[in-house]
DNA sequence: GAATAAAGTGTTAAGAAAACACTTTATTAG
DNA sequence: CTAATAAAGTGTTTTCTTAACACTTTATTC
């Protein structure tokens, strides 16, 4: 029990925690991750999310919020937590427990600060990502499950497409993230027929064949709907 | 990054770790949480979750088994990672970063160990639970949350229950956890539809009514299905 | 042996999802 | 200017799922 603890407070307060952030973007054809190479021992040369130490009066979610904002340049961006990963050897100098973030941004706003991560961030399609340092595979699988749970049941693929979208970037995004492919005319009926999408007089340009109507997400009416026990589904 | 903390080690590793466990019951009626009354400052006397400080080389999640099984006198039950809540002044004692779990009991099986916890633990109904210490009533919520979540998309309820249990005690359960009734005839056709339950020989007992029948949850079916890519919902 | 209380089943109507064929249209090549 | 192209966008049918609700069955109690 706490109370335990004022006695012992010096061998109790001797963890170590920073936090990881899987930071995910989508390029118009896969979904991404950005992943660091890592300079320095341990892992040296291993690839690794990007993730710092808390600082001693420092809330995580600001940590990571710092370190996202050194790393892509943005800010205000979708942020939520995964959960804590806190093996016992999971890091080699010592014990730190980290607190893993996953995040969604919108790929082409990406542009990173000249600082000391620009140099080894890459963008790497997630079919694409093996070995990496301490357990960030597992973090960064974990992640994705849930992702993917996520992507069903709230409305948050948005968040990684431009704000003015086609449709049918939207189901791609969609099929890419889910794994599986969806019936063009059903999949308009669905996503339309939620009244989620404001449709926009712009049409999409240089392309080679009949534009598509550009599309942008109505955050105020999906607020409105929840209230009204409104459920986001697929 | 990582590396610049072996010189900073001394600053770095100051941090308190906390195992917290929201413990879901259901006698039949209600669903329950296991709560505790402080006997000690800070927050003397205010409602908590059951929680302990996370020893130097240990693994939270064996911390957590330790709290629950010195708590219930229970091994093996369901347990799964909320989150980290890792506020700067959560805790008035210190930098204690929580990681919260949330567990499901067998209520019947509850069988509380003649320990500092037994005296003050009770079950408590979830729309009773009210002021906590520290943000405990966060944790909770956030616990409850996930737990709603999760019920209709694993079969998980289960966990609840007797091993042997009927069908009105099973869809009483899913009223009560989801706040939403059920039509008894579809309960029964989609429940039973899904191939997950043993019916068995015995009959309810001790009823002044025609008994139901008796079923077992089916874990083995259940680990076939999913992998046939079956998704229980609902 | 009738009343009871809940167990357990069947039927229909309404709605959602899947499958698939078709029409439309801006662009580009000739 | 016209035809080919490539994807946008729509409509229809069939199938499956869900919802609503009425009914039958049966052990227990009075």
């Amino acid at each position: 029990m706490y109370e335990k603890e004022r006695a012992k407070s010096s061998t109790h307060f001797t963890f170590g925690i920073s936090v990881d952030c899987v930071v995910f973007g989508f390029d118009g054809s896969d979904v991404k991750v950005l992943v660091i190479k890592r300079g320095n021992e341990p892992y040296k040369n291993f690839s690794a999310i990007p993730g710092d130490l808390v600082h001693k009066q420092e809330d995580p979610l600001d940590a990571t919020k710092r370190v996202l904002n050194e790393l892509t340049g943005l800010k205000d961006i979708y942020l939520e937590q995964l959960k804590a990963f806190a093996g016992v050897n999971r890091h080699p100098l010592g014990r730190v427990v980290t607190i893993a973030y996953y995040s969604l941004i919108k790929i082409s706003d990406y542009n990173p600060k000249p600082s000391s991560w620009a140099i080894d961030a890459t963008w790497t399609s997630i079919q694409d990502i093996q070995e990496m340092a301490f357990d960030h595979f597992e973090i960064f699988s974990s992640a994705l499950n849930r992702l993917q749970e996520r992507v069903r049941l709230r409305p948050i693929g948005f968040e990684l497409l431009p704000e003015e979208f086609t449709l049918a970037q939207l189901q791609h995004l969609y099929e890419k993230l889910l794994d599986q492919i969806f019936d063009k005319a059903n999949f308009r009926k669905k996503i339309l027929g939620m009244d989620l999408l404001i449709p926009l007089e712009k049409m999409q340009k240089a392309v080679r064949h009949r534009p598509a109507r550009m599309y942008r997400f109505d955050s105020n009416r999906y607020a409105d709907l929840t209230k009204k026990n409104f459920h986001f589904e697929l």
